[in-house]
DNA sequence: TATGAATGAGCATTCATTCAT
DNA sequence: CATGAATGAATGCTCATTCAT
């Protein structure tokens, strides 16, 4: 009588239990052994659900990304003008809610940065994508609805990366006094200049 | 007496000697007897010269930056409208002249996305400061030169950290196709809002 | 299931396998290299079952002890007069038997010396403890057997030391001839002194 | 016109000067280049007028016998009593105005025991024989003037050892609370058994 | 006499991964 | 299904000593 195991949940059981401890140590300061004992199985166990140490770590990213992702749709939905959407956007980078979904995605970019593997990289342009096309809808409204104007969609890919160059900036620099402000300075003088006059 | 030697000089050619070997290889694969060997001089003597082999990569992203500052000055002497100076300034980020740059500077910012060492957020820091003040001078130029509006101030924080950001994002994903038709067509965009109407 | 292993008895097995090595060579100029290759395992196997390599010498040690501590045992049970006893005692320091033990002994001693790790001092206290409450009960037994006057109990300390000092010094310079002899004329004309006139 | 320099007198200079940074760090973590710069003459000069960094010490550990034996004479030739003169004898051993010397001591002994150099043994050989001398000199002007048993002449060796031996016991071990105390106790009870009763 | 530039041997330790049970 | 024992590759850095000047 075989006992019958759902991969799939346990999978997610042992990516969330160490989830805790890859955002607080980084991935590479995490040891499988540590991984095995904090999710209470043997070290041939995690090799039994995960291909390798950034496998548990790209599990713990998209069930983070997942919760982040509804919690984003929401306070999107919730928000009226197109600024303020575009807002609740960038709090991806400044807000303190985020701030563990930030420590994993730094882990992330420093390791493509230095050894770009395919895995990697597509995981990121999967997650970006989707991220910016939630971001072009909301200006595409934004200029349907006649709140901007058109040319603001050249400016989409400008607008959403500067989110994340400023995120970068700020850790890896102390030229960034605070993040929030700055990214709120740039919308507002932005939005002066693509809100439609009435 | 003794021997006497120019540390300063004899420091710059040792990191001279081994800008490709780290280039092509990246910081964590150059091993000190490789850059030693390649250097032609023994592992005692680099430590000589380099407290430690970030050290080394220091002095060499110090020479890069500083030709390349030189060619950039010149670069936006010769451009005589500021958007054209803005545009040769993005050039760190996209030219093919500046790839070998762009190489040490992925290495720079994972190296301290990860291990954050006050040493390199220092040099960070500074090197960012001096290129940010550059940026900031074209766009005062700018203004003042009735050119621009003088909102455009309150962009250029965003602006200058476009080119970063839309750079990593070229790097650890594949969806920027053309980095620098993204950034012709944002510049181009935003000019177009923020240049002053005659 | 995974393969069960007697951690104690591998321990130990490893522990002795090592045994002549580190004392021929002295623990600075043994490599972990080189006791894994001698104890048939490798290098990482080491590491599961020592913290580092000074806690292998520790577990030769105590393994070395506790037979010696045997062999004393018996020899001091057989010996008759207190004397007879305390002179088996100081064969610790001067029996060709012990000639290994000796041997870890100075490492011991040399390394506390200049480097007194709390883990070292705390071995040789317990040791040294274990030794000297030996030492004592044979010197009270001669007490209450009224052999040795009441006044030897202050001795003890300093008798006890004495195997040790002598030791130190036939080691570390060329005065002393023969440890043997040295310690039994001491032995013999201090117990003329302390002995009950009957 | 040559200089003239009296080696001699240099190497006392160059020793003294070291002398506090020998006992400080001990001879290990001294560095040549720091021992160099401390005594204000470059790294070759250094081996001008010393073979190894072993002889700096030994130079040290000269002058510093030398200032000691005169204080111990004194303080002898002071003293009334032969037990007095004795517990003069090893305040070598406890008082707090030898600790320097106790500490270049440690080291010595601590080399000996593993690296057993010709140089060292010789040297301390020497140093040794030189007090032992002395010590016996004291024990057998007590018997002269009738203050001992003429027996002591055997204890002497054990005598002049144990305070080296309880000395070892109080460094390596936690078991000695009080070393000064031990060594009058040990002192006391002997000199009741050797001194002639009157 | 004095110097200090140059050198290179030497080594403990970690940890992801495998696979026998 | 689960395990955990076994493994071995891989590397920065120090410092005593030499010797050309």
């Amino acid at each position: 009588m075989a006992i019958i195991v759902d991969k799939v949940q346990k999978k997610k059981d042992i990516a969330l239990s160490c989830k805790d401890l890859f955002i607080e140590k980084g991935i590479h300061k995490v040891t499988i052994a540590e991984a095995a004992k904090t999710a209470g199985v043997g070290k041939g166990t995690i090799y039994e659900y995960f291909k390798n140490k950034e496998e548990i770590v790209f599990e713990i990213a998209n069930i983070m990304l997942q919760k982040n992702e509804e919690q984003l749709q929401i306070d999107i939905t919730n928000s009226v003008s197109t600024k303020a959407k575009i807002k609740k956007f960038y709090e991806i980078f400044c807000s303190e809610e985020r701030t563990e979904l930030r420590e994993i995605y730094k882990e992330f970019i420093s390791i493509t940065l230095i050894n770009p593997s395919e895995q990697m990289i597509d995981f990121q342009t999967q997650t970006n994508n989707h991220f910016y096309k939630l971001f072009q809808e909301i200006i595409q409204n934004g200029i349907n609805k006649n709140e901007l104007i058109k040319e603001s969609m050249n400016l989409s890919l400008g607008m959403f990366v500067i989110g994340k160059g400023m995120f970068i900036q700020s850790v890896t620099t102390n030229s960034i006094g605070d993040l929030k402000s700055e990214l709120n300075l740039y919308v507002d003088t932005i939005f002066k200049l693509i809100e439609v006059k009435k």
